[in-house]
DNA sequence: CTAGCACTTAGAGTTAACTCAAAGTCAAGT
DNA sequence: ACTTGACTTTGAGTTAACTCTAAGTGCTAG
């Protein structure tokens, strides 16, 4: 799969693709003879996982420790768990914390609709 | 209330407090005759509102959108319902997103577990 | 053969949201 | 009177995460 495919596929532009595996937030990808760039399935679902992650905000920070462990191997794997186990942990809370702001905004919605009955 | 004081009780940094007043996401806190902030009960509650909103990811720009609409007065009531029922559908939506990744986190974590039962 | 296009790299630029620094004012304590 | 310390302002600096630019390579169509 090109660099190209990739990014119609999963949303991502060619730039943010290279940008992330420059920085070792996926694997390096195989190059054909010409040095372009050829995604296995493999890749694809690191990328898809990626911006998985990404989307619920985890930091690109983290995400490069977990692959670098990840790289390294079966003896990770406890320290992987408890990466992951930490980052769910911040995730619920962030969602609480939305919650939270949602149902202030539905109390507030609500207000302004009774102010407007039309 | 002093802008320490603000400070303290709402856990936000007093130059991020003058920062959010100096860009119009508070409206302009009344001073002493020194030229001091003297923070009120309303004051506060507009800080605590801010907080909330940018702790869910809502950005700076849509609330500083908001309170100038406040501030023109019952002229934007519509305006202002219809805001904040837009960001209340982003807000749902990345709620949603983030339950995917928990629960895909999750999924890994028990993966993870049985690796190592110990 | 050459014009165009899709890819490559390294590195610079952008955006959002703070965060800090420098220079100044004022009231209170010694 | 002088120093200390909390406040003030303006404007510069920082961080995360892209995003763009310039210069170069190499297949493909005319």
């Amino acid at each position: 799969m090109t660099i190209a495919e990739v990014s119609g596929k999963l949303g991502i532009s060619p730039d943010t693709l290279r940008y992330y595996e420059r920085i070792g937030l996926i694997p390096c990808v195989n190059r054909n003879k010409n040095g372009i760039r050829d995604y296995t399935e493999e890749d694809c679902k690191w990328v898809e996982f990626i911006k998985c992650m990404r989307n619920a905000g985890l930091p690109i920070e983290v995400l490069i420790e977990y692959v670098s462990l990840f790289q390294q191997g079966d003896a990770t794997i406890e320290v992987r768990k408890e990466l992951l186990i930490e980052q769910r942990r911040r995730l619920l809370s962030r969602m609480e914390d939305m919650q939270k702001t949602l149902e202030r905004l539905d109390y507030k919605i609500e207000r302004y609709k009774q102010c407007e009955p039309k």
